[in-house]
DNA sequence: AAAAGCCCCTGGACGC
DNA sequence: TGCGTCCAGGGGCTTT
């Protein structure tokens, strides 16, 4: 499900209820995600103290007051949500958990008093325990290229990336690996707004040095501007993204190419009917009449 | 090494 | 209403 905008609108949420808060009791109703749990999970959380909430690619990742980080990806369908405890005594925790509460996997208890829920249907999600000292060999975040919202990231690190690349410009926004937190949706929304074809190979935003044209320019641009527009928003909500408040993202109401197939191009003056093809096994939707 | 394919899992939408 | 089929915001691992 989620991508950057949708993990950091998470991570946002989680923020107040967790930040400077030790848990006072973990549960773990179904430790078998993505990578089971190991079985002391709870017992190395439990009294901890959450010193910061941060965002890497589309990993959340809590810092504890043990020296460990706990490293969690959503996966295609993870949520969390915080009730605190007037939620609870207004009825409000039973009236939104109740239809979803069998995926309900791990349960945190705050010392506010907040409840953090992790659910996720198809268990795509992970949870990992790391001792901060060996961050920097973690395999998961390793390989990561920049995050796309940084200042390291503009127009001359992704034509470097993209150098040489034989494979689609849509892949190869989608490897972590040249940019760290893009998905399915982003990737074809960034690509509409850059006027550039999905099908088009990744190495010609470079020139042969690897040096950036302006196609490269008009990329990156895009890709700031939807992230953080999606960010504003709160993140798109398909099917499973939902704020840790239970209220939806509300980005799909602007998207442009993604899951419109059929629909006309909404650029001024294009004409042109928005396209689904496969790419790699996953759809993209574009416009073939302006997007070169 | 790079690129593409396979799979993990559940549920919603659709056609018959 | 009850199937069966296809599809889904990801990404690690395996194969080509």
């Amino acid at each position: 499900m989620p991508e950057l905008p949708e993990v950091e609108t998470v991570r946002r949420g989680l923020e107040p209820a967790m930040e400077g808060k030790h848990f006072t009791k973990v549960e773990v109703r179904r430790g078998d995600l993505r990578w089971p749990l190991p079985k002391d999970f709870a017992q190395r959380l439990k009294g901890k103290t959450v010193t910061g909430i941060g965002r890497r690619a589309k990993y959340l990742l809590a810092d504890l007051s043990s020296g460990d980080v706990l490293l969690m990806h959503l996966g295609m369908s993870g949520s969390f949500h915080v009730f605190q405890e007037k939620d609870r005594q207004l009825g409000r925790y039973h009236r939104q958990r109740e239809k979803h509460a069998a995926h309900d996997h791990v349960v945190f208890h705050m010392s506010s008093g907040a409840t953090v829920t992790f659910n996720d249907p198809r268990r795509f999600g992970s949870m990992k325990l790391v001792p901060r000292t060996k961050l920097d060999a973690e395999p998961f975040l390793k390989g990561l290229g920049p995050e796309p919202l940084g200042n390291a990231f503009d127009a001359a690190t992704l034509a470097r990336a993209c150098r040489g690349k034989k494979t689609s410009l849509k892949a190869a926004l989608l490897d972590q690996r040249v940019v760290a937190g893009l998905g399915n949706i982003y990737v074809c929304e960034s690509l509409y707004r850059a006027r550039l074809s999905p099908k088009r190979t990744a190495s010609t935003i470079a020139d042969r040095k690897g040096e950036p044209n302006q196609r490269a320019e008009r990329l990156v641009e895009s890709i700031k501007a939807v992230l953080n527009e999606a960010i504003k928003s709160g993140g798109s909500s398909l099917r499973d993204h939902q704020r840790t408040d239970g209220e939806l993202g509300m980005f799909q109401h602007n998207f442009r190419v993604y899951d419109r197939e059929g629909k006309p191009c909404p650029t001024p003056g294009c004409g042109g009917t928005i396209k689904r093809i496969v790419q790699n096994g996953r759809s993209t939707f574009y416009c073939p009449l302006c997007q070169k």
